[in-house]
RNA sequence: GGCCCGUUGGUCAAGGGGUUAAGACACCGCCCUUUCACGGCGGUAACAAGGGUUCGAAUCCCUUACGGGUCA
């Protein structure tokens, strides 16, 4: 019997994904990562269902039902290092990172992985939307879309080939409500209609600026607001609280304004009342992970991804040392330095991505 | 002190005799979304005060108050 350690939220999705492993006869333990201490009663409070139970317990329950191990692990070291710590300092570098993508390289696919490795396991498995496939050309394993509405392949693009081999994603190619629907009429869980998270996992409130703050212990780096012209129009609020394209939360200026542009060193911020100044067509991206392709000699014509919800668009990549430019054949809104480009070929499969530099 | 100019929602800001008094940001709902954003729908909210002139004043006139700017 196969043995497979479960990575599992108290959501929805991992708890099915751990009940269909289960009923597809597999030896299933329940691991729930402890991440992020939460601090005071409020925190605990608006992070926990309509039953004020936690995570952990909504998942311990799950196990318990399924009548599988449940295991909580403490991550938090880890956790901190590599998700939190570079969370923090790129916002400090006037950067806007995606730390659920730090999460999955460092924390899901490299330490849990390692400790489902202690537990001989032979694989580990999550509730994520995305699908593993062999690319026929390459014969490299690769992630590739779910044809799910929920597709999260853009946030696995950082998979080794070790890892790939040793995943599983029990619902990637479900459909969200008929997860829902197992979760419910098959098992009977409580968690089946908890809302979806979203949100910085480890943030509360949504306020990731607040968190910020409080990691540092002081406010955050105070700047300028400046026009395209290097002309002050106002102090604002932080490095921290904006990105790229923002348009939102800036002050009143007559009109609206965007983002254009961040400086970490100076701390100022260049807003744009031209909208059409927000569109580039090529991209440089570093930190790459292959997946499909084990570099790119030539050049490929395929879709790229700047962000999650961004609608993969038709560009050109081109391998240049240990970095990638993409150009894109229609201009792309707001390309955020520290959020990552992942390409995909038409099958729907990870060629591989990195982070936009 | 004299002469100009200004004062519109919490903030910025249109409108210069008849408007349901734009729009943006904030705020409040909701949708979208395992990052940050973008986007969509709905909502609360204003003509500095007092007098005139007009059928009718945010719009014209006069005072007052508060801001600017000028001139010796």
């Amino acid at each position: 019997m196969k043995k497979v350690v479960v990575a599992m939220s108290g959501g929805v999705d991992s708890s099915v994904a751990a009940y269909v492993l289960k009923s597809q006869g597999y030896e299933v333990i329940g691991v729930t990562m402890s991440v992020w201490q939460a601090e005071t009663a409020e925190e605990i409070a608006a992070r926990s269902g309509c039953c004020g139970m936690t995570a952990t317990e909504d998942a311990r329950f799950v196990c318990q039902k399924l009548d599988i191990p449940h295991y909580v692990l403490n991550f938090r070291d880890v956790f901190r290092k590599r998700v939190i710590a570079p969370f923090v300092d790129e916002y400090m570098k006037g950067r806007t990172p995606n730390p659920c993508i730090a999460c999955n390289a460092f924390v899901k696919w490299e330490y849990l992985f390692d400790k489902a490795k202690a537990l001989e396991a032979d694989f580990i498995a999550t509730g994520h939307y995305a699908k593993i496939v062999r690319n026929s050309t390459t014969g490299r394993l690769t992630i590739a879309t779910s044809p799910s509405a929920k597709d999260q392949s853009y946030a696995l693009y950082n998979m080794s080939q070790e890892a790939l081999s040793r995943t599983l994603f029990p619902i990637g190619d479900m459909d969200k409500n008929d997860v829902r629907e197992i979760a419910m009429e098959q098992i009977g869980l409580r968690v089946a209609y908890k809302p979806d998270s979203q949100e910085i996992c480890f943030v509360p409130y949504r306020n990731h600026a607040v968190f910020l703050e409080e990691y540092l212990g002081g406010s955050l780096p105070a700047g300028n607001f400046v026009d395209e012209d290097g002309n002050v129009l106002g102090v604002h609020q932080g490095l921290g609280r904006y990105t790229i394209g923002q348009r939102k939360g800036l002050g009143a200026f007559g009109t609206p304004m965007f983002v254009k542009e961040i400086d970490g060193t100076t701390a100022s911020i260049t807003l744009t009342k031209d909208e059409n100044r927000l569109f580039q067509n090529t991209l440089t991206v570093g930190n790459l992970a292959f997946m499909s392709h084990e570099n790119i000699n030539t050049p490929i014509k395929c879709l790229g991804k700047i962000r999650y919800a961004h609608k993969a668009a038709p560009c050109t990549i081109t391998q240049q040392c240990d970095k990638i430019i993409a150009v894109f054949e229609e201009a792309q809104r707001a390309i955020t330095p520290g959020q990552s480009a992942v390409f995909y070929d038409d099958a729907g499969g990870i060629i591989c991505g990195g982070i936009i530099e």
